[in-house]
DNA sequence: GCCAACGTTGGC
DNA sequence: GCCAACGTTGGC
């Protein structure tokens, strides 16, 4: 079971459209390093959802509930996609800022490479996101 | 809206 | 295969 943060703009696609649809497929990803990721995840894997435009916050939790297939809106076949469930709202948001006030999270992938819109989080990271979040 | 950082592309 | 130029992303 793994980890993960999957990113997404608001006005694009956000955890209320999420919590509207209930289950989506998590499309558009069009950066090989987010693709590797997105190959990476498996059915019950849990991934916090960001909203990168706006407030900068960790807002909720998807449940990934299909592993990875070709991507529905790439023609070339090379872009991967996977489908996600609404699980929760987080109680708390959890503000980029409060994260890089943290240092316990100084290494999260959200703070050192904040281009990357599928990433990996430890374990442990994912227990403090949580806390702060005030949620299990 | 600006700019720095990063990714991708294309010419050699 | 390298590297410069270009495009895109994301934080501020």
């Amino acid at each position: 079971m793994s980890f993960w943060i999957i990113k997404t703009e608001p006005n694009t696609y956000s955890l209320e459209d999420l919590e509207r649809d209930q289950t989506t497929c998590w499309d558009g990803v069009r950066n090989y390093q987010a693709r590797n990721n997105l190959r990476l995840m498996k059915v019950h894997d849990l991934a916090m959802v960001y909203h990168s435009v706006g407030p900068k916050e960790l807002v909720g939790i998807a449940q990934v509930t299909k592993s990875a297939y070709a991507d529905p809106t790439d023609k070339t076949g090379s872009w991967s996609a996977v489908d996600v469930k609404f699980k929760k709202r987080l109680i708390k948001p959890v503000t980029l800022a409060q994260i890089k006030a943290t240092p316990r999270l100084k290494d999260l992938k959200l703070v050192t490479q904040s281009r990357l819109s599928v990433a990996l989080v430890s374990e442990a990271q994912w227990s403090i996101l949580l806390a702060m979040a005030e949620t299990n």
